[in-house]
Parts: C-alpha cells; sequence; structure tokens
DNA sequence: ATGTGTGCAAAGAGTTTGCATAGGT
DNA sequence: ACCTATGCAAACTCTTTGCACACAT
C-alpha cells in the first residue's frame, strides 16, 4: 500500500499524515457500504497494518472533525458505521434479514428539503433516508 | 395511574397485563418524541412506579415483538429511542445542538417508495427519514 | 396453580480514555 | 526537536442475561 496516497487530503486539513489515517482512508475509499470499526480493524489486520481499535475509533474522530468522514446508525444493531462524506451524498436500501446494502444514488429529497427550510427557523444542515425490507433471498426465508 | 389503562391493547396481543408495560406505554403516549429507557426509568421512577432498567429494556422488547412500538437511533449518541407505532409514522427535525425536535406529520416519500418497488427487487417494510440541524437558539451560538 | 414478568446483580458489547512510546514534520 | 498519533490496558456507557421471587390469569 502506497503510504503517501492521501497525503494531500490529511496536510490540506491540518493533520499528520500517518500509516492508520491513510489506510483507513483507503479502505472506506473501496467500500460502497459504510463499515464498522471491528471491520475497518480486521481489513487493516488482513493488509498488515498494526493498528488497535482505539486507533481506529481516533483515526474516525479526527476525520469527522475534518469533514471527511461522516457517521451512522443505519443498520439499528448498535455499531457505528462510518464512510466518506461525498460530495452528493447517498442513501441506502438495507435488508433487516442479511444487512445487504443497495446504494441509492439520487437523492429525492431536495424540493421537500427547499419547503421545509421556509417553514420552520432550522439551520438545516443534512438529513438521513434509509428505506428497509427484505431482499430477494431473505423475504423467501420469511 | 389507573393500571388497567392499556389492558386491551396487551390482552389483544396475548400478553399480560402488568404494571411496567401499563406505564411504559401511558409515558409513550404522552411523549411527542421518542424516548430512552434511562429517561423512561426516571419517569417512572417519579410516578413512584417501582421498576429497574432491566424490566425497561424486556418490557420494550416484548412492546416492539408485538408491533406496539418500534425503536431507532435518530440522535445518533449511541442512546436507542423509542416510540409508539403510529398508525402514520412520523419524521423529525432535530437540532444538533440541543435535540430540541420538531415532528413532521405527513411523509412526502410515499410516491418515491412506489417507484423503488418497482425498480429493485426488495419487500420494502419501512423507511427512515430524519432532518438534522440548528434551531433558532443554537445557530446563534455557532 | 401455572407460567410469565420482575428486581437485582453481574456480564457483554461497543466505545472512550490515560499513559508511555513511536512517528511525522 | 517538537508535538501529535499510536498501542496497550483499563474504564465507561448502554444493553442483555441468570436467577430467585412475585404477580397475572
Amino acid at each position: 500500500m502506497k503510504v503517501n496516497k492521501y497525503k494531500e487530503v490529511l496536510t490540506s486539513k491540518g493533520i499528520k499524515n500517518t500509516r492508520s489515517r491513510n489506510a483507513v482512508l483507503e479502505i472506506l475509499q473501496n467500500s460502497e457500504i459504510p463499515l464498522t470499526a471491528e471491520e475497518i480493524f480486521l481489513m487493516l489486520k488482513q493488509k498488515n497494518v498494526l493498528t488497535c481499535l482505539s486507533t481506529v475509533y481516533r483515526t474516525f474522530e479526527m476525520l469527522m472533525l475534518k469533514g471527511i468522514i461522516i457517521k451512522s446508525n443505519i443498520f439499528d444493531d448498535g455499531k457505528a458505521r462510518y464512510e466518506l462524506k461525498h460530495v452528493h451524498h447517498k442513501h441506502y436500501v438495507i435488508c433487516i434479514g442479511c444487512h445487504k446494502t443497495i446504494t441509492i444514488e439520487e437523492c429525492p429529497f431536495g424540493e421537500f428539503e427547499k419547503l421545509l427550510k421556509k417553514k420552520i427557523d432550522f439551520d438545516v444542515t443534512e438529513h438521513k433516508f434509509e428505506i428497509y425490507g427484505y431482499c430477494q433471498n431473505c423475504k423467501q426465508l420469511k
């Protein structure tokens, strides 16, 4: 793995370019869906990147602070998941049975949010939208 | 507090009509927004309902199993929140600063969900939609 | 009378923190 | 050389579980 791959991203935000941050960013870059701390920790192990869970959590904290990644609780299973903060945010369709996740690239709420902003005195910064159900496999098992 | 207030709801679902279940249902009925286990536990104490946190959690589990309440992680603070499962589901606008919560009664996604159901092979059962931002007070403090 | 629900204490799971060392600029 | 980041262990918070007793039907 090229250690300096995300150097510019990190230095432009004023934080050090470390092995752990590079590796976490690479993993998130290559993932279609948000990942848990544990999942990333195991992937780092497989890549022979020496680390521990607390470093992964501290890396998340810093990357969130700098606006590079975001956190969500999309599976409602008590585990936070992390993903890159994309220019165009994504939404997900999630299988309740197996956690299979489909990404929706377009966001259907632009108009609604604009209307809402006029109605309530709130400085709206973001929204979450996730759809739940059973995928092809899991609906047969029900 | 009238112990039998929710008797019919409970017995119709085939579960026992207990002090704890009645009290939790009453609290949720009177709350505009979803509540945590701890919040409900403290409210029960104030009502002099002898209970403990594990009973509150077990009550949640049973009421969820029976489809009477639902759980969500809307504040992303690591605490699950519970609310009655309304016939017409609600969405929330949540202040990141102080957790002030505004309820949106109408759901803007009926059409979108119908379209999506045709596109993907998923048995859609529900969705989550929450809007985040800063309320009138908190945006001045920023 | 029977089986389910409850309170208490302890265990589990996910996440955070303190501290000494290692590493980036 | 300096200060920040890391690894390890321990702590912390939220939630779940085991067990004996209490309660609803």
